[in-house]
DNA sequence: CACAATTCAATCGCGCACAATACAATCACC
DNA sequence: GGTGATTGTATTGTGCGCGATTGAATTGTG
């Protein structure tokens, strides 16, 4: 037994997000391995995707909330693959402009299943889901107070 | 906009939950930094403590649900810091038991009021907390399905 | 008892994730 | 125009996290 019953491993509410969160990235990695992709650069290829234009390093980094030194590796791992390209913005030569090549387009009609998937394996209601999505955009809004991240202004 | 509305960052379950988890960590930091612990050696300290007996690798991996690829290096660098110990089981010599050591027993009340803290920090209510609580364990426990992991035996 | 099968932790290789730092480009101010 | 301050990305260093593999120990079977 713990001496003091906060330290409690059970009790801590920080554990079962950092585990829920792993077993569900563990999850979808069945769903990606056929494309080669791993769910940090799933989420990359989504956030790409989901935007009309180039973005820039800085922008994609706001949006999946990761610094560079996850997304340069990342983006440069893509690129070899040939599903980005990144080249400097002439307006600004300090930001890396993000493109998405045919192929990584393409593999939007690839991964278009995987969501859906995702849900069925999961087997969760979607009172639930709602009900989970909710806590934790809560829980990312008052763990932001003082960051000045953007959360929803990108909805 | 991405081509097939599923495939929108927003409205992917996972995302909020990978970057909720992250962030939480990232909260974590500022409270552990004076004892220069790192969160998963903060959850590791914390299974270790909740036992009164010695706990092998295996079983700290269960309870933790990280392997022992993970689970070693961190555990030698515990060691290091004089935190714990490692030695083979004389029972069964492909086990490792670990035993915290008296300076990492002590760690306990240094680190008593870092779960409160950090709930401080949130400000969630208890509600909240106790309903995102539930939600994860229930996501847990179905991505657990086949997986043949004790989930809450040890509780 | 002998040997195949299984178990347990350690190791290896790779991809994150992030704080700190470096460098070039841009901005702000005089 | 010149210079200090700030910005954006890349790099560096460290600690994870995990699948695959390895080596030793144990278990199961004939």
């Amino acid at each position: 037994m713990a001496r003091h019953a906060q330290l409690e491993l059970d009790l801590q509410l920080c554990f079962p997000l950092y585990a829920a969160s792993r077993a569900l990235t563990k999850a979808y990695q069945p769903l990606l391995d056929p494309f080669d992709l791993t769910y940090p650069q799933y989420l990359t290829m989504l956030a790409l995707w989901s935007s009309p234009d180039d973005q820039t390093v800085g922008a994609l980094g706001d949006r999946l909330r990761l610094d560079s030194g996850t997304l340069t590796p990342l983006l440069k791992r893509l690129e070899t693959r040939g599903l980005v390209r990144r080249h400097r913005d002439p307006a600004d030569e300090r930001r890396v402009l993000v493109t998405v090549t045919e192929a990584g387009d393409a593999l939007q009609d690839d991964l278009a299943h995987v969501p859906g998937a995702l849900v069925d394996r999961i087997g969760m209601t979607l009172d639930d889901g709602i009900a989970l999505r909710r806590l934790l955009d809560k829980l990312l809004a008052s763990l932001d107070d003082g960051d000045g991240l953007a959360v929803g202004a990108a909805s």
